[in-house]
DNA sequence: AACTACATCAACCGCCCCCGC
DNA sequence: GGCGGGGGCGGTTGATGTAGT
């Protein structure tokens, strides 16, 4: 590494900090018509003002349309306790195990209380019999790791054994269960067309925020079965133009309605709107990351 | 009600690996 | 084979929320 490296993007030019919904909804808007072909270049030809890592772990770990949230099931944790004990601190392999969770909410999971609790187990010699095979979710694991696991690492293997863990059948063969309804297009076919940038880049530092509203009403609108679903989304869409702005009297682009409404007004109005529609529509935008 | 300590978690930072040139 | 850049990973930080006094 000598002589370091160039900085990913300029500090001084991007914004830092807890993401705002606007800027979720054109990271989100913006992925789903091009995909993610190349992180740096996406905040700019989005129109972010973030840098590309960003941008990236913003998507991964909460917008991404299959992310799991909400609590682990102790049958998670239970699973995750067994998985450090076999791969250590190697988190996205641990999440590898686990669809829709990320590395990072795994690892944020395991430093707050899983650790303690590692280790409580461990002081009490207790382990054996909280993760016997005889409980439910023991049952259903197999007690062996793939083959591929076991060769690319042996010394993995030794510690398998030595823990005597219990390792997740290949998630791969199960059916994935987002916690969402939604469905984004898929990025791939986009990412092999090369963006006329100057088209894009305009387009999307034009773009109003009532024009992105609609993309995820595009988004949404397939998903919704029940006249019920459908009107609360309806109200829903409302509330969001009305609230930040897109129906304000100088038709504003959604950058400078950031610049005049401060994050905290910004977020007080999300929480206003999911408030009112999550307990009637269990796929609200909270409950996937906006 | 006010203050403090602790817990939680989203986000950043820096390093490493891999791949294309 | 060497180099540079992008992607990914793990460690850490800091803001926020919550419980306790």
């Amino acid at each position: 590494m000598g002589g370091g490296r160039s900085p990913c993007c300029d500090k001084s030019k991007v914004k830092k900090g807890p993401w705002s919904p606007a800027e979720d909804v054109r990271l989100v808007s913006f992925i789903q018509k091009h995909g993610h072909p190349n992180w740096p270049s996406l905040p700019k030809q989005a129109g972010l003002l973030r840098c590309g890592k960003s941008c990236r772990l913003r998507w991964i770990n909460y917008l991404r349309p299959d992310v799991k949230r909400g609590n682990f099931t102790l049958e998670e944790e239970h699973s995750i306790i067994h998985l450090h004990a076999t791969f250590g601190n190697k988190w996205s392999k641990i999440a590898s195990h686990f669809p829709g969770r990320t590395d990072n909410e795994i690892k944020n999971v395991w430093n707050t209380h899983l650790k303690k609790r590692s280790l409580l187990m461990k002081n009490n010699n207790d382990a054996t019999k909280i993760l016997t095979p005889s409980s439910s979710f023991a049952s259903n694991v197999s007690n062996e790791l793939t083959n591929q696991e076991k060769t690319s690492d042996p010394k993995l293997t030794e510690s398998t054994e030595a823990a005597g863990a219990i390792l997740v059948e290949d998630i791969n063969d199960q059916p994935s269960t987002p916690s969402s309804t939604m469905s984004f297009k898929s990025s791939n076919s986009c990412q092999d067309k090369p963006l006329n940038h100057d088209e894009e880049i305009k387009s999307n530092l034009e773009t109003p925020l009532e024009y992105e509203v609609d993309q995820l009403w595009d988004m949404l609108e397939p998903q919704l079965v029940t006249d019920h679903e459908m009107l609360e989304v309806e109200n829903w869409v409302k509330l969001l133009e009305k609230e930040l702005g897109s129906e304000g009297p100088t038709g504003q682009p959604d950058d400078q309605n950031d610049q005049n409404k401060t994050m905290g007004e910004e977020q007080a109005i999300w929480c206003k709107i999911s408030d009112q529609i999550s307990p009637l529509w269990p796929t609200s935008p909270m409950n996937f990351g906006f």
